[in-house]
DNA sequence: CGCACTACTCCGCATTGCGTGGTAGTGTCT
DNA sequence: AGACACTACCACGCAATGCGGAGTAGTGCG
């Protein structure tokens, strides 16, 4: 099994919530997202994402000069992306309810 | 927010876990599908899940002809679908749980 | 200069759920 | 009989989106 399919709809809440805790650049998410168990992410991926949250009015974007390499750009949340971070966020727990249910049996409320 | 991302690579395993239960056919997996949850589930896909577990020797399938309406193709779960569903099972308590950490802050081990 | 690392981008592909529409069997109402 | 509704399944084309590979740049090291 591949998280790749499930990967699908879920990497635009993973990168608001790291956007959620401050400001960052897209190698940096890359990073961060690896290493909170997305470790399959592909770079092109959250940069894709990051282009799509942006020009949908999600994020904020700057570009900042590096003294270690190519200027980078960082993303940061917005009203319209706390909202959008928000919503998907309840919509994945009912989501993750649902699934725990069927996978485990009928009980739970 | 649309479950239909999400539905993408979680729809096998949904499949899978409720055949765990006994065998059934399309139509009716539909319906038991959508009273789980996943209220938007287009049949053609419930459909296209079934032939593709099938195609790819995780489930077994007999013709029954029905009373009331045309024959029923009923699926049920081989060995290999009950591993698959095992799997597939560990695979998603592990991406929630990533999940459910990055979307609630930090802690948690 | 070549290589590594950082940082971002573009392009084409594969997967997969959905919508539309089609086939077919049975029962009901007029 | 004809028109519908419900059951049951399938085919086709579309859209969304993650990935791999390749490309462009900037900095620093041997």
């Amino acid at each position: 099994m591949d998280q790749t399919q499930l990967l699908k709809g879920v990497l635009d809440t993973a990168v608001l919530a790291v956007l959620r805790h401050g400001r960052t650049y897209g190698y940096d998410l890359v990073r961060q997202l690896r290493e909170s168990g997305f470790e399959g992410v592909g770079d092109a991926s959250v940069y894709g994402t990051l282009r799509r949250l942006f020009g949908g009015g999600y994020l904020t974007s700057e570009i900042v000069p590096s003294e270690e390499g190519p200027a980078r750009k960082y993303y940061g949340l917005n009203g319209a992306g706390f909202d959008m971070l928000e919503q998907s966020t309840k919509t994945w727990i009912g989501f993750a309810d649902t699934m725990s249910i069927l996978l485990q049996g009928e009980e739970e409320e």
